[in-house]
DNA sequence: TCGGGCTAAATCGTATACAATTTGATCAGA
DNA sequence: TCTGATCAAATTGTATACGATTTAGCCCGA
């Protein structure tokens, strides 16, 4: 029997990488038992994998209920990405200007691998894309900032997949580009404008969108009830 | 045999405060058996507490070797406090010129709770100055900011039981009320500042002494033996 | 037909047993 | 005396058993 916890690890991976590719979708349940007899694990691991993932809040765990994919309100959607944008803008003014070549170099392999994944209409593109916004936390130094950012971007990227468009996320490749340069020559007031609305484009909207469409939804499911309440 | 995390809380709640009060120390261990006969509970329960305090950084957990209070280096520190810095840089920008009567009321509550502790020596004023910092927190109204700070700050009391002089901590008191003011009338600038300078002479300073002392520490260490290298 | 209570199935919360690992002490040999 | 191997004690990691709680289906009486 193996040691460590190896085991909760790998649990913990497989599960994240299922909600964030949307395998598991929000709402979903997750009970102890099934899960481990899929992983070939006891309660006792899997809980704990559970656990974790509730601790990034990627999971609800309500007491004797059970565990589900978490399936954030847009009230909720709206302060993560509130919360985004600063973090974000505490990370770009970290670097701004002190950007070392080697650096540079990490973040444009990191958007070719993009753009060559979203020319060739392969889904991973959004990991990658995220994965940007995760190695430019790491490039601070500060193991703080790369845990909120990971939480961050893992919740965000949930919160995309319940609410967004696909197609907002096209123009990133060309914005995660014109960061780079501006993180190279060190011009930080241009760069927090480049990073707001880049964030703005890809979260924000989504979610306005989701928002919108939600009322509309409400005003149709009502007009009925309205109509029948005036003629009765 | 009540169910529920009930006693999961209730032993997460008691070894957090004894950590914060410096009553368990940092670096000491944290057996499940010896913490779980102590509350009356199996290991079950005290091992999830641990997580818990794990997932805030205040315990740290070791594949076999069990749990310790967290004992963060000073590089860890340095990293906490310019994240905090930051964080709370965040916090005022949201509430600046915002705050209601009613929550002006609150925060001067606070303080003179504070105040009142600091008067009579007991040794709760610490907390409450803390807790300051939370309150304003959860005046953004941004969950995540709250949940944030409660880490920052926890954590930030580690540490300067750690590293800390009691003594910097003196003039908060007069700190918080001019703060309170400057939120009130809307000076962002000068607020930025009074925030910035605030936690620079509470934590910042605190740690540098630390700093300088270890180095010379290691310097007083050293020196009997460069005396040996320079005469054998 | 419909609502309220009852029961059973599913699932969680906790305790406990046992395996695996670490740790420190002991002891033999150089 | 010192070094390294070995073993026992302490402690963690995982599995599993069992009680507690929720949930949903069911039946029955109005």
């Amino acid at each position: 029997m193996k040691q460590r916890g190896e085991r909760v690890d790998a649990i913990y991976a497989g599960l994240r990488l299922a909600i964030l590719e949307q395998v598991l979708q929000p709402g979903t349940k997750l009970p102890e038992d099934a899960i481990g007899e899929q992983f070939g694990a006891s309660r006792t691991v899997v809980r704990r994998a559970l656990e974790l993932l509730a601790g990034e809040e990627l999971v609800d765990i309500r007491p004797n209920r059970g565990a589900t994919v978490a399936k954030p309100s847009l009230d909720e959607a709206r302060d993560l990405f509130s919360v985004r944008q600063d973090v974000e803008q505490m990370v770009i003014r970290r670097l701004c200007g002190r950007l070392t070549p080697a650096q540079a170099k990490r973040l444009e392999a990191q958007i070719e691998a993009e753009e060559r994944a979203h020319r060739e209409g392969r889904p991973e593109y959004i990991r990658h894309a995220a994965e940007f916004h995760l190695v430019l936390a790491e490039m601070t130094g500060s193991p703080l900032l790369v845990r909120y950012m990971r939480q961050l971007v893992g919740r965000s990227a949930l919160i995309l997949g319940l609410y967004g468009r696909p197609r907002w996320t096209d123009c990133s490749v060309q914005e995660h580009r014109d960061l780079v340069t501006c993180l190279l020559n060190g011009d930080l007031a241009r760069l927090e404008h480049l990073m707001h609305h880049h964030l703005e484009a890809v979260l924000s909207r989504a979610i306005d969108t989701a928002a919108r469409d939600k009322e509309r939804g409400i005003r149709d499911l009502l007009a009925p009830y309205v109509e029948a309440a005036r003629s009765g």
